[in-house]
DNA sequence: CTGTCACGATACCGATCGGTACTGTCACCG
DNA sequence: CGGTGACAGTACCGATCGGTATCGTGACAG
């Protein structure tokens, strides 16, 4: 990227896109300007088109880093457990996510809805959830289940739906559902092999 | 498009109605104006505020309406079947849904994101899951199962899971696996009764 | 024929949008 | 010291937004 050339990597930038992450979030791609995300990051719109050559740009600069985020998080959160607990663990991890003040819905499928006419949107929405595929078959194989792909898709279906349920409903009772059926599924699948 | 169309007070709301849905859906509510529906419709926007007070009543509506069409037409495909098979079909209707070409989305969980400040949208998609709940319920009673409630959240989960995984992967293949999920749920809790 | 009514078309309003240009002011570095 | 570059602030651009007002027309009632 740009910065990489100069000496000292600018703080401006970072300050902008953590600032328009919030924003974004909270009110959506399109109810928010780039007049209001400058000066709410205290700095100025030629900084903000310094760094990102356009509104579309700094969304999807956006959602990378967000996206890198929540899976180092999840990563991290999970490499306690041990065996089928540890495939459990995403859903407790999940629902505590969920119980967050200010909660409304995962950023990255909010932000394909925002922006459903932007093809790279939709692409690092689609490697998103290859990264919820990837972790659930690595903890449901070191859980020894019959077809780990299989039942990471369908626990991968569960997580997407408790945040989609959550969200409406407005309470985290959703995350208890998609945690209770998950264990069914696990213990079924492990019990089968 | 004006030649010899008959006015007919009534026609003229659906059909803006209706053009409405279509493009808020293809496009988002805040990417279409007025002016593009009022065209679209062949109205003109006098009458699109004849029949409703500002553009957020016209989201309302739409919701409310493509809400009731939806329920009526999955109550309607359900009917047939009998016992377990009849949740089943619920997935079946879900995945032919998801198949139909332009498919992006349940409307009204596109809506809620799409209008995130507005609580009588917030209102009219609770109501929309609370009746998904209220089908599966019945369906499962229906089934004699140990705890129609509790399973039907989890199905409710799986449904409006698949919905989003479809959507951001571009395929079909989350219908299937939600389908497989809520089998092995529904046969677990028909055999422990 | 004449009034009424729903309608489409058009022009218009203030506000805001994404994006650009310009100015002044710092901090740093030779 | 003067020069350089990143920065905030601000004015500005054309376009479009939601919403309102005006006008002309065709259908129908009396």
């Amino acid at each position: 990227m740009a910065a990489g050339v100069l000496p000292n990597p600018s703080a401006t930038r970072a300050r902008i896109l953590e600032t328009a992450t919030a924003l974004f979030y909270e009110r959506g791609v399109h109810a928010v300007g780039v007049n209001e995300i400058a000066a709410a990051a205290g700095a100025s719109k030629l900084s903000l088109y310094r760094y990102f050559p356009s509104k579309a740009e700094l969304v999807r600069a956006m959602l990378t880093e967000h996206s890198d985020r929540i899976h180092a998080w999840l990563a991290r959160r999970t490499a306690a457990a041990r065996g089928p607990e540890r495939v459990l663990a995403v859903f407790d991890v999940l629902t505590e996510w969920f119980a967050q003040p200010g909660y409304h819905g995962c950023a990255i499928v909010n932000g394909v809805t925002d922006t459903r006419a932007d093809p790279e949107v939709a692409a690092i929405a689609r490697t998103h959830l290859h990264r919820y595929l990837d972790l659930l078959e690595e903890l449901l194989a070191d859980a020894d289940v019959a077809d780990p792909a299989a039942l990471a898709r369908q626990l991968l279906v569960l997580i997407e739906g408790a945040s989609v349920v959550v969200t409406i409903e407005g309470t985290i009772d959703a995350g208890a559902d998609a945690r209770k059926a998950a264990a069914v599924l696990v213990r079924l699948a492990s019990a089968g092999s």
